[in-house]
DNA sequence: GCATACTACGTACGGTGTACGTGCTGTCTA
DNA sequence: TAGACAGCACGTACACCGTACGTAGTATGC
């Protein structure tokens, strides 16, 4: 409420001229977060667990992070930093819009926390923007208005999210036994009310097939139908 | 690290034979905390502040429900009974999807906490089945393999998902004029530092312009290409 | 009649984010 | 150079959270 200082973390220097010298920085705590929020999930992070891992007081935390909801803002930059995306495009926009989807994904594989995060979150952090930088230049050639294209950006991003969230239920179910269980004990249920025929078909239909395409396959389809909208010229649509 | 016991909800009988009669119900529950929801964001959801405004001691609700995780399952499930869908499709695919992915949204401008939380949670609930249940019936005539349309339904949700979340977004952010100030100051000085070219020339072209687009129509022209992958038969794409 | 299974709910425990105060340290100003 | 002062470290404390557990009451099946 009351705002003497930024509320955008951003904005605010990491370190003032005055006064001591930290014995820690927001990288650091960042990294600590997200080490956290690997292994335990995002609720396992907890500003007690940050400090107590990088060995300082609990309270020591809010000299570099006002409060725990910026710090997510840090911890999904400091993902966004992952991405390693070349200096400048390569000339063959498809192939870099799948390049940058590609290690979108990679890094939430490795964070599995980050698509539900980034959803409610918007991240502009200094690394968020660079993806962005890189995303426009990839689109400099391409003649649509400027707010079309940070639109596109964002659905760029919206689907690889997507897909990584989608691969992560799917992981998170796979792995309990009683879970998948219950479910097809639900789903037989359901089915065997007759209000679903349809569904009951296809519950049929897909039980004791065994594509399982290959994870990475099926990413690079979805994402080159998407990649294909976002590069499309912007009136060919009825 | 609990010992994941999901008990699906939907699997447990609302209420067995023996004992007293509940003064409550699932469905209240659910309801109040749907108003919580609504009201304070899915933050605000307590179980104490659920069980006061029913009237009811805390810890009776957990006769109801197992634990508060199955209670956003409830929560969801109860949203997606607001879809109102006609009872079989129409015979215009488009038109129904559309439909369907119209009144997605309009329940999750309701309801703005739905789609970052129904992103990690898949819903299954009676409700979340008709909806699933509808979309099968509009693609009865599309020869796609099962599992590819429960993966198109996916994406339709998620699509949907993603509109209704980025609203919420803008909304939350066009609230608060301060952040909106600051915003504006963090991106003029980025653009300043020369390191983001694009998105300062995308950020200055922006700037300006009048169109804001009606949103529906926004919405109407991104589902609408969305829906047209879903239809596009099977084997049109290189 | 009576065991049984359920409802209702108070109490309590271990966890959370963080406001506040206290002491310290380094720098800038007079 | 003296002192004001801003930033740092951290302990304590508070309000709130989810929920395990125990107790008491009540309707049903045998």
């Amino acid at each position: 409420m009351t705002t003497d200082r930024p509320e955008l973390i951003w904005l605010r220097p990491e370190r003032s001229a005055r006064g001591p010298a930290p014995a820690h920085s927001r990288a650091a705590i960042a990294s600590a977060a997200i080490a956290l929020a690997d292994a335990e999930g995002l609720a396992g992070v907890s500003m007690r667990k940050i400090a107590a891992s990088l060995g300082a007081g609990t309270m020591s935390l809010y000299n570099y992070v006002p409060a725990k909801e910026q710090l997510f803002d840090l911890m999904l930059d400091a993902v966004a930093g992952e991405w390693k995306l070349p200096d400048a495009p390569s000339g063959d926009p498809r192939a870099d819009l799948l390049e940058f989807a590609t290690q979108g994904l990679a890094a939430m594989r490795r964070h599995s926390w980050v698509p539900a995060l980034v959803l409610t979150r918007p991240t502009i952090g200094p690394n968020s923007l660079r993806c962005a930088e890189f995303f426009l230049a990839v689109m400099a050639d391409n003649d649509q208005p400027a707010d079309t294209k940070m639109e596109l950006f964002a659905m760029l991003n919206s689907s690889i999210c997507m897909f990584a969230q989608w691969e992560a239920n799917q992981r998170q179910s796979g792995g309990g036994e009683q879970w998948q269980q219950e479910l097809v004990t639900y789903l037989g249920q359901a089915a065997a009310t007759g209000e679903y025929p349809h569904l009951a078909a296809t519950f049929a239909a897909g039980t004791g097939r065994t594509p399982d395409l290959d994870p990475d396959a099926l990413f690079a389809r979805s994402i080159d139908r998407v990649v294909g909208i976002i590069l499309a010229p912007p009136n060919n649509h009825a």
